[in-house]
DNA sequence: ACGAGACTTGTTTTT
DNA sequence: CAAGTCTCGT
């Protein structure tokens, strides 16, 4: 499956080895270097510790940096490429420094400008792969088969080309749902595959063995209409490099350093194209140093591969390995409780964090139980008031979920109170079906070939062009090989259209040329504005009387303002297609609310992660699909969540939660009973609807030997079950205590492990249950019903009304 | 060609 | 439950 690897050049099989370049501006190195002969160093490396001094300090040769949460990774990498700058050994442009999400590109950029002062320009080739990627391609895409000017297409566009693409093969795109296809391609671009580089089994698993004839087929449309996808972007470059040595020379002599943030999860066409980059002739420095954390890889659904961590040392021989452990974020309760939960996985590097804050005032992390989702939104709420009025900022705290449908209770309820708060990375600004309107105008102004932006927008507004206009024009356009828009332009010259379809399409043509016109001539964005209004769609979106359409055309005004900090419309396009996040307002004082994704890597004083239980996190469908390591990966990212948090990390869960519409009970996540109790309070639960408080969270269900055997039944979960049950075998040493605290484990092995606390919940199940089989009970939410099997505190109830559900005992009452 | 209403369908995480 | 798709009547 690695395919892909072996063919790539490696350099020091090159017969001329180049020699090494003088430094570029030797007056400034000179300085530097006599003043730290002089041990005058600079400012931006005191306050650095020892281990994060060594990493900005190794400059020549590779480097991997092995940064546990908090242990000032961010600023190793922004003081590194300080110390590169102000040392003269190379100019911004001469380096490439590669971040995961957009989000830390700028924060980057904005902190080397705090340590160089803003005498630095902006660094060019800062940015994530993918933006890199474009920024390559732009420059040499006929080396690939596009032109410079070629579109990228969101999720959304490929979708619906690859829609067409399977109809057009004469297959039921019911059948093989086309979304799920371009998953798979996604996949295969992952792991740098072309279509005939993809394994028989997986061409064969789609649409009567047909993967591989439709993946070349949806290549060949992508190079026609000009496109890439987003696994094009790293792809591209790849093959560019492999098939031009000489581009690639050129830029192994630009590029004297490289940097890459959050190695843990770079996939392996990333891999791909950082060791193409990278790789240097025998004798000169590979001057590449790679920052990660392998327990927080949480993208392996996406194609990370944590493995790329492992073989640093492999692929670039000589590395020096630096490991931060010295954590300066958060307090001992909650790096131990984190150090605790990621213990239990297996296949970890080892890294040991430690603080030396033992302020006996921290308090612990804490659980709460709720009963249902809307009562855990609103003690969350309650919460964040109650700090507040103890002065804490709002911008101090942030609420992580596993998945965005979480967001919608916390959202409506902060409404209600009037709580400031801020969405982040949830339902995309440029995902609204209005702005996706627009910018398909945008697109096809910009690219008159862009037929997807094209089919978008023709009847949109309604101008009596339906189907079997579409569908004429479609025709048309395939059998000339050309694009709709120059199609349309053609065959209102002809009388194959009705005459009702061919006036509205001669209008749609006569306004894209003339708005063609205006693009070079006209501020872009009183083009834009120009350009919503006389399509009509402005007016369109005006006489809608939905609830809904003054919000949309908000965005619309929303959208143009935005497009004021660009030059041109273009760049404006290569932006969004880039960056599907809207800049945030970040004076306003306000809880942020995100997902457990996109909160890596950020710090907040307070943190809130709701939603501890079964099936959704760790959820359900990473247990399916990813049986074991899926567990691991859930369990890396609550080890995420709490780490985010410096002072205090509140965990909820609840016993009802409404998924696909109907309520159903749930359990306590297993996360929960891997947390040291040294390090945790549960709550106290409050008064609210009667007696969830009693019962409940009370007891482990571990306690019994297999405790999930109705319910889970998956391979993976038996798998993780098993090893779960021996780690509870085992003595759990304990120790703490100190001035310094070490928690987790280390270098002793996977089968002494040192970890302090037990179980944080009580067991009371021993107790012989206060139900027997066949008692009449009622549940709060699900009514009256009969017990019809008990385990531990389990109950299997079959409700009256609500059907036959697993609850907990201490949610019941007997009748 | 188009809208309204019935119907199915499915919700992890993201560049 | 909601969003998206499909079917039907106009």
């Amino acid at each position: 499956m690695m395919s892909g690897f072996d063919d790539i050049p490696f350099f020091d099989e090159e017969p001329a080895p180049r020699k090494q370049q003088p430094p570029a501006t030797g007056g400034i190195a000179a300085r530097a270097m006599a003043a730290r002969d002089r041990q005058q160093r600079p400012d931006y490396l005191s306050g650095l510790n020892p281990e994060q001094a060594e990493a900005v300090e190794s400059l020549d040769g590779p480097v991997l940096v092995l940064a546990g949460a908090g242990t000032g990774k961010t600023r190793v990498l922004t003081t590194r490429i300080a110390h590169i700058l102000s040392t003269g050994r190379a100019f911004p442009s001469q380096i490439l420094s590669v971040t995961f999400t957009n989000k830390a590109a700028r924060e980057m950029k904005e902190r080397i400008g705090v340590l160089v002062g803003h005498a630095v320009e902006g660094m060019p080739w800062l940015g994530t792969f993918h933006s890199i990627g474009v920024k390559l391609l732009r420059r040499h895409a006929e080396l690939v088969g596009l032109r410079s000017d070629f579109t990228i297409l969101d999720t959304d566009d490929v979708i619906r080309l690859i829609k067409q693409i399977i109809q057009a093969e004469g297959l039921d795109d019911k059948r093989w749902p086309a979304k799920q296809f371009a998953g798979m391609i996604d996949g295969w671009k992952n792991k740098g595959l072309d279509p005939a580089q993809i394994p028989e089994g997986d061409a064969r698993a789609f649409a009567n063995g047909k993967g591989r004839e439709l993946y070349a087929a949806y290549q060949n449309r992508l190079r026609t209409l000009n496109a890439c996808d987003f696994g094009d972007l790293l792809l591209h470059p790849i093959r560019m490099f492999r098939s031009n040595p000489d581009v690639l020379k050129e830029y192994h002599d630009k590029f004297r350093y490289i940097l890459v943030d959050e190695y843990q999860d770079t996939n392996t066409a990333q891999y791909m194209w950082l060791r193409l980059l990278a790789q240097r002739p025998k004798g000169v420095p590979q001057n590449v140093c790679c920052v990660g954390d392998d327990d927080q890889s949480i993208y392996g659904w996406r194609g990370a591969e944590v493995d790329n961590i492992l073989r640093f040392e492999k692929d670039f021989p000589g590395a020096k390995v630096i490991k931060l452990e010295r954590n300066y974020r958060s307090t001992e309760h909650i790096l131990g409780a984190a150090a605790h939960l990621i213990a239990h996985n297996e296949g970890r590097l080892g890294k040991t964090l430690f603080t030396e804050r033992t302020d006996p005032d921290d308090e612990k992390v804490q659980v709460h139980a709720a009963w249902d989702s809307e009562e855990e939104a609103r003690a969350v709420g309650e919460e964040i008031e109650q700090l507040q009025r103890k002065s804490h900022k709002l911008n101090d705290m942030a609420i992580l979920v596993r998945a965005s449908f979480q967001m919608r209770e916390f959202e409506d309820r902060f409404v209600t109170l009037g709580l400031n708060y801020r969405v982040i990375g949830g339902p995309r600004f440029y995902e609204r079906l209005e702005i996706r309107d627009a910018m398909a105008y945008f697109r096809l102004v910009c690219q008159p070939a862009d037929d997807l932006a094209f089919e978008r927008i023709v009847n949109t507004p309604k101008r009596g062009l339906g189907d079997t206009t579409i569908r004429t024009l479609h025709d048309y356009a395939r059998a000339r090989d050309i694009p709709m828009l120059a199609a349309a332009t053609d065959i209102i010259e002809t009388d194959e259209l009705k005459p009702k379809a061919r006036k509205g399409l001669f209008d749609v043509v006569a306004d894209f040329r003339r708005w063609q016109g205006l693009l070079e001539t006209t501020v872009h964005t009183e083009l834009a504005e120009q350009i919503l209004d006389e399509s009509g769609y402005t007016a369109m979106w005006q006489n809608d009387k939905s609830a809904e359409a003054p919000g949309r055309l908000e965005n619309l005004k929303e959208l143009i303002r935005s497009m004021e900090a660009f030059e041109s419309l273009r760049g404006f396009l290569e932006h969004v297609s880039l960056v599907m996040d809207a800049e945030q307002n970040e004076n306003l004082d306000a809880v942020s609310i995100m997902t457990l994704h996109s909160a890596k890597g950020l710090e907040f004083d307070t943190v809130f992660l709701p939603g501890w239980e079964e099936g959704l996190f760790p959820h359900q469908r990473a247990l399916d699909e990813g049986g074991r390591s899926g567990l691991e990966e859930e369990r890396r990212l609550a080890y995420v969540g709490i780490t985010r948090a410096k002072h205090r990390c509140h965990i909820w869960f609840v016993s009802n939660r409404r998924i696909h519409g109907l309520w159903q009970s749930t359990l306590p996540s297993r996360f929960l009973d891997e947390l040291p109790i040294t390090h945790v309070d549960v709550a106290e639960s409050e008064q609210s609807y009667g007696g969830y408080g009693r019962g409940g969270y009370g007891q482990s269900r571990f306690d019994k030997a297999d405790p999930f055997q109705n319910t889970y039944s998956t391979p993976g979960w038996k798998r993780a079950q098993q090893n779960r049950s021996d780690a509870t075998r085992d003595n759990w040493g304990s120790r703490s205590g100190h001035a310094v605290e070490r928690i987790g484990y280390g270098e002793s092995g996977p089968r002494s492990r040192t970890i302090d606390g037990e179980l944080v919940a009580k067991s009371t199940s021993t107790e012989p249950s206060r139900f027997t089989v066949g008692d009449r009970v009622f549940h709060m939410k699900f009514g009256n019903g009969n017990i019809s099997a008990i385990e531990g505190n389990k109950l299997t109830i079959d409700f009256d009304k609500a059907g036959q559900k697993r609850v907990l005992d201490g949610f019941v009452e007997k009748v």
